[in-house]
DNA sequence: ATTTCATGTCATTTA
DNA sequence: CCTAAATGACATGAA
């Protein structure tokens, strides 16, 4: 409900924003988040009972009843076959390679959005896919579960042991393959086992434990145009995650049903977030944001509906929980929404292609390069080329605009969303845009104006673009999914090597904490963005499904991070706090700080308080940025304590930050988990007043039945009855309740509550005949 | 002026 | 016993 109403507020946020956008259009469009979702679930409910079912597909003589649209939709090879048969009735053998317990998944992926998988028969699945070519699975899904499924490096997670129970058991809901996976990651591979902290984790895992769909959230819709809401999943897994890693998360997720919640979540989610529309076409949204949640993070929805969609997008198909839909998804989206925006998604993806590439030129792109540089500079001078571009974007569907900025949510390093974003930002918010120019203009006597311009500007565009985009949703859902897996996955490159730290110390620290203008230079963030481009490049984010996009995010997070630190002096956010990196990949940074939508100013509590935090490590003379004790794990904290010769109060100062920080970033995935839960507990309650429904349906029919079986047997006992001339010492043993067949005819049949009264004649015909049952048997 | 929401912080509990 | 995470409760600011 909650979620409900915030989604619509967004939409109506997101209409009168494209209306601002546009004044001169008089046409507006409304979203429903839900809508998608919905339809999807009709669909799968439609399949279920066969209903309005135009295709059967014979896997190993086994018949699957499906919708030719749907399995079109998915699947190249299904459209190849649907395309050249038009006629009803269509029946399609799949080649022998296709096995049962490859399609079955699939199948059911088609039409949730969820992919359940074990590791026995993941191989197989993706052989699948391959086969009938499932958009989106193969390269963001198997490309990136798979290595880190086999690989015996990512053996080290380890689940922890109540996660391993709450799995097993709290899934009353979770299928046997959900459970077998479970199985088969905790107890059988502790290597691959997607340990609840590790990303992989999440992905295995809680694909497994909640029969969430991985895939989905490999898909990675980002990556790919085709990507299926990944968004969805990762929210969901996010969700899942958290039940997973968090011990005490057992209370609530046991009240919540946990396990069914994730799944309820995913769906739900999912749908709401569905923004994110897949080439499948099926955003639907499993979480509510239900993103799943519903957006789970109150910052990312409170930006904008994208952020609403993250967490909804989960479920059913990566709704999704995820608000977030990845940058290139958002392209197709739009175009699978409004056919007349097409083109113009077209071009937006072409222009986040472009934007990816020359990321990958660049090496991960995530921190700003010269392209990127470029490319904001230019969208600011020439507007022009956002409207053109993607600004065209603005005049349409306000989701759209979420979409774009998740295009070009780099921020600072995206050369594309800088273009779209910027467009719809200049035009449309002025909040932003004028201060940023007063802003501008007040810094111009000053000295490195220039400097100072420009990191405003990509700070602004950061900001902005990540607001308009989105980015805050996934920020919530994505950055948590990502964090994990990052932390996961790549936990050794998590935590910077000393020797990392040891060089940017000097740099960053004295050099922030003394002098703004010195804060000013990018460099200050040196240590921080070397860190983030040694994640980045060795553990190759970029192929991460989940973590794919958010390096963008967490640049512009980290960007704006560092700008806000700039603008105050050394400044750290409170934000980074996650980011110790052992325990978190830095990608927590922008989750926390990220979202707090104010970017211009310290207008948030957040900022505000990293506003202090600075002023205090200033005059505290810390010999090191504020952002250090937020970033680094807790052996590598420690480790610069030691080497840092503190006062106590220093010490105190640095600790205190660092425990308010990490609660902070406690509170905020406490909170989404409790949406979350309340979320998939709405979700939960849909789905069992659906079954409810069904089972009184199906009870009505069984009673109708049993009532004919009944007349047609009291009927043939009259018959038999006046036909055959029973002794009286034989109706009586007929009509004995110790009869078996008196039960046939017992008005009071415990078996048929509700009978009693139709058959009541019967009872009494028979009693009348002086008896009861023949059957002669 | 009041209410609601989002967020940060503290205290406590739990693993 | 210590630590980190989770969570309830409270405070604060913004809309």
């Amino acid at each position: 409900m909650v979620s409900t109403r915030r989604r619509i507020n967004r939409c109506q946020m997101s209409v009168s924003m494209s209306s601002l956008e546009s004044p001169r259009s008089s046409a507006f469009t409304f979203e429903s988040l839900v809508h998608s979702c919905h339809v999807l679930r009709c669909l799968d409910d439609q399949r279920r009972r066969d209903q309005l079912c135009d295709i059967t597909v014979v896997v190993e003589g086994k018949s699957f009843r499906a919708h030719r649209s749907v399995l079109a939709s998915c699947s190249k090879y299904f459209t190849h076959k649907v395309s050249s048969h038009a006629g009803p009735g269509l029946v399609i053998t799949l080649p022998q390679e296709v096995t049962v317990s490859g399609f079955k998944p699939l199948l059911q992926f088609a039409y949730t959005s969820k992919l359940l998988f074990t590791k026995d028969n993941v191989m197989e699945i993706r052989h699948c896919a391959s086969i009938l070519g499932f958009r989106d699975l193969d390269s963001a899904c198997f490309d990136f579960l798979l290595p880190k499924f086999f690989s015996s490096s990512t053996s080290s997670f380890q689940r922890k042991t109540c996660c391993k129970i709450r799995c097993r058991r709290q899934s009353p809901r979770a299928e046997l393959s959900v459970i077998d996976a479970n199985k088969d990651v905790i107890d059988n591979d502790k290597g691959v086992r997607v340990v609840s902290d590790s990303p992989v984790e999440q992905d295995v895992g809680g694909a497994s434990c909640q029969s969430s769909q991985p895939t989905n959230g490999a898909t990675g819709c980002r990556s790919e145009t085709h990507a299926l809401l990944p968004e969805v999943n990762i929210q969901s897994d996010a969700q899942t995650d958290y039940s997973m890693r968090c011990p005490k998360s057992c209370k609530f997720q046991l009240a919540c049903g946990k396990d069914s919640v994730c799944l309820e979540v995913c769906n739900q989610e999912a749908t709401h977030d569905s923004p994110v529309v897949t080439e499948e076409g099926c955003p639907f949204p499993q979480s509510r944001s239900r993103s799943c949640l519903p957006c789970s993070s109150s910052r990312g929805c409170k930006e904008g509906p994208a952020v609403e969609i993250i967490g909804e997008n989960s479920s059913h198909y990566a709704q999704t929980q995820t608000n977030q839909a990845g940058h290139g998804e958002v392209g197709e989206r739009k175009g699978e929404e409004d056919g007349e925006n097409v083109d113009k998604h077209e071009r937006v993806g072409e222009v986040e292609e472009k934007r990816r590439e020359a990321e990958k030129a660049s090496g991960v792109g995530c921190f700003r390069s010269p392209l990127l540089e470029v490319s904001s500079v230019s969208c600011e001078q020439s507007p022009g080329l956002d409207e053109g571009t993607v600004g065209t974007a603005s005049h349409r569907c306000p989701l759209e605009e979420p979409g774009l900025g998740h295009q070009s949510p780099g921020g600072v390093g995206e050369g594309g969303c800088v273009l779209g974003g910027r467009g719809l930002h200049e035009g449309l918010d002025p909040a932003v845009s004028i201060p940023r120019q007063q802003k501008t203009e007040q810094e111009q006597g000053g000295r490195g104006e220039e400097e100072r311009r420009e990191m405003d500007r990509d700070k602004e565009q950061g900001e902005d673009e990540r607001r308009e985009s989105g980015w805050e949703e996934r920020s919530s859902m994505e950055t948590e999914v990502a964090e994990h897996l990052a932390h996961g996955l790549w936990s050794d490159l998590s935590s910077p090597p000393p020797s990392l730290l040891q060089d940017s110390l000097p740099e960053t620290g004295p050099e922030n904490i003394q002098g703004s203008s010195s804060t000013l230079n990018p460099r200050s963030m040196s240590p921080k963005l070397d860190w983030l481009n040694q994640l980045h490049l060795t553990s190759s984010t970029g192929d991460c499904p989940f973590l794919h996009g958010l390096d963008r995010g967490m640049d512009s997070g980290t960007d704006r991070e560092m700008d806000r630190g700039t603008g105050s002096g050394d400044a750290q956010l409170p934000g980074c706090e996650g980011s110790s990196q052992s325990e978190k990949s830095p990608c927590v940074s922008s989750l926390t700080s990220g979202d707090d939508g104010d970017s211009d100013g310290f207008d948030t509590e957040g900022d505000s308080e990293s506003c202090s935090y600075s002023q205090k490590a200033r005059e505290l003379q810390l010999p090191f940025p504020v952002v250090q004790i937020l970033a680094l794990s807790k052996n590598d904290f420690q480790l610069m304590l030691k080497h840092q010769t503190l006062t106590r109060e220093q010490l105190d100062f640095v600790h205190d930050v660092r425990r308010r920080s990490k609660n902070r970033s406690a509170a905020q995935r406490c909170r989404k988990r409790k949406l979350d839960c309340i979320h998939n507990l709405e979700c939960e309650i849909d789905r069992l007043r659906t079954e409810k429904d069904q089972l009184m349906a199906e009870r009505t029919n069984l009673i109708q039945m049993k009532l004919k079986t009944w007349q047609s047997v009291s009927e043939l006992c009259q018959r038999v009855c006046s036909e055959s001339a029973l002794s009286p010492e034989q109706l009586q043993v007929l009509a004995s309740p110790y009869c078996p067949l008196s039960a046939l005819i017992s008005p009071t049949d415990p078996a048929s509550p509700g009978l009693g009264g139709p058959l009541q004649p019967l009872a009494s015909l028979s009693a009348c005949s002086s008896a009861s049952e023949p059957l002669e048997s």
